[in-house]
DNA sequence: ATGTCC
């Protein structure tokens, strides 16, 4: 295919439909975020998945878009349920529901400053992380994996981790409708019962922040954020058992091809319609990662307030919770009419506009918090959901990556990043050099234009920057 | 992202 992008405004270009895409490709950036680096396959990803099965608008790209499996990174895209639309596990990504929680303290910099080091001791000696390792919840066995699995944060509040208010300001109520724990394979739950409550690793933290900046001061009231606040960013997903759960799903709907008789560019687009037995079967064990995945941060954010109670004496009020990878049923108004739609946002957020009937009532006028962690040692943003958001209310979910995990090992070492970011005030626990050499801030997009970009698409708008403080690195 | 290969 030919990718010739055509700019339809500064922040918006158009890959222009042609066989066998079904509907065209939008790509949300400025012409300096626009992929380019070397082996960067993402447009001719984001013209792949134009043709899906029941694909509608157009396949969406995020200003921090990047190279993914199957679907690119930063990519959303809607298929019509009705309509033999499809869903496909590579549009969701591996780490099923990984998202970010955003905490805000009752404590302002200055406060924390004399206690900023006992706090990272704390956190660092107490946050699980790393590949493999255990959790802070240690599950006894299948059937209480099967409640985790139905009920996610939801059931971890209910068992004593975390306050009903937390559920509030949680994506769903904090419990993903339609999940199925049988269809969560006996490996994956193996691999998931002594991980709840854990980082892991990759581009997973937990960090320490302070409101820098604010630029919509209602708004962040509502959010319950001011200028020099302290906050905890926590971002993390679903460990072992979602990746478990991708890959046996993957495995299944490769072979589902041929009984639907679905014919893919990229066979890493797998996928059965919704309204199959495969299709079916994938979004329930899904809902059921997810469901891990929200009770995973329900217990570091507990973890994150037990450090800040005994190390300064704060507490911290969940501002929400929100994840940037899953395949979630809605309904849009497509060519003026409401189409249940099978939306995957792999890499991006939701982002409700003020007014949204799923909104809890204290932020139903402000609309819904849309929480983009930036790379290590960079800001972080928090923007809301606006009206006319035509991506299926959909925003960024990060800096996104432009060199490689291989490429960032051979420019940066660990030990030296540490000492320039303890250098410029920030504390860094890492889990190893190596993991944090692939972190590198070199390797990511610069997320002060990202989040730009998304508010000049009008994707969504800013309301408070973050600047880091300390880093409990997965 | 991931017991970085069953």
């Amino acid at each position: 295919m030919d990718l010739t992008l055509v700019a339809e405004s500064p922040y918006r270009f158009r890959l222009e439909q042609q066989d066998p895409m079904r509907v065209p490709g939008v790509v949300f950036a400025t012409r300096e975020l626009l992929p380019q680096a070397a082996g960067d396959k993402s447009l001719e990803q984001v013209a792949n998945v134009a043709t899906l099965p029941g694909v509608v608008r157009a396949s969406f790209a995020m200003p921090d878009v990047h190279w993914g499996y199957g679907f690119p990174i930063g990519g959303v895209a809607a298929t019509d349920i009705d309509a033999g639309g499809v869903v496909s596990p590579g549009g969701v990504g591996f780490d099923i529901s990984c998202g970010v929680r955003l905490l805000a303290a009752d404590l302002d910099t200055g406060r924390l400053a004399p206690r900023m080091r006992q706090l990272m001791d704390t956190l660092g000696h107490t946050v699980p992380r790393g590949t493999g390792r255990g959790g802070l919840w240690h599950l006894t066995g299948p059937g209480q994996m099967a409640e985790l699995l139905a009920g996610g944060a939801v059931y971890a509040v209910g068992r004593g981790h975390g306050v009903p208010r937390d559920l509030d300001r949680c994506e769903d109520g904090g419990r993903l409708p339609g999940a199925d724990p049988s269809g969560v394979g006996p490996r994956a739950v193996e691999r998931g019962l002594g991980q709840v409550g854990s980082l892991g690793a990759g581009n997973h933290f937990l960090e320490v922040q302070a409101v820098d900046r604010v630029y919509d001061e209602e708004t962040a009231a509502a959010f319950g954020l001011r200028a020099g606040q302290v906050c905890v960013m926590i971002h993390t997903g679903s460990r072992g058992l979602g990746h478990q759960v991708c890959t046996d799903h993957v495995r299944a709907m490769d072979q589902a091809l041929r009984t639907y008789r679905i014919s893919l560019p990229d066979r890493q687009l797998a996928c059965a319609p919704v309204d199959s037995p495969p299709g079916r079967a994938y979004l329930g064990a899904m809902a059921a990662a997810a469901n891990y995945g929200r009770a995973n941060r329900q217990l570091l954010g507990q973890a994150a307030r037990r450090a800040f109670a005994s190390a300064v004496g704060a507490d911290l009020e969940l501002v929400y919770d929100v994840s940037h990878n899953t395949a979630k049923l809605e309904t849009h108004e497509v060519d003026g009419a409401p189409v249940r739609l099978c939306v995957h946002r792999k890499g991006a957020t939701r982002a409700l506009p003020p007014g949204d009937p799923e909104l809890p009532e204290d932020l139903a006028a402000a609309g819904q918090p849309v929480l983009v962690p930036g790379s290590m040692g960079t800001a972080s943003y928090v923007l809301v959901g606006t009206v006319g958001n035509d991506a299926f209310r959909s925003a960024c979910h990060g800096a996104g990556r432009v060199w490689s995990r291989h490429q960032a090992l051979r420019q940066v070492r660990g030990e030296e990043l540490r000492g320039e970011l303890e250098a410029r005030g920030i504390a860094v626990r890492p889990s190893s050099w190596r993991g944090l050499a692939e972190e590198a801030p070199r390797a990511y997009k610069d997320v002060d234009a990202v989040a730009a970009a998304t508010e000049g698409a009008g994707l969504a708008r800013l309301v408070v920057r973050l600047r880091p403080l300390g880093v409990v690195k997965g």
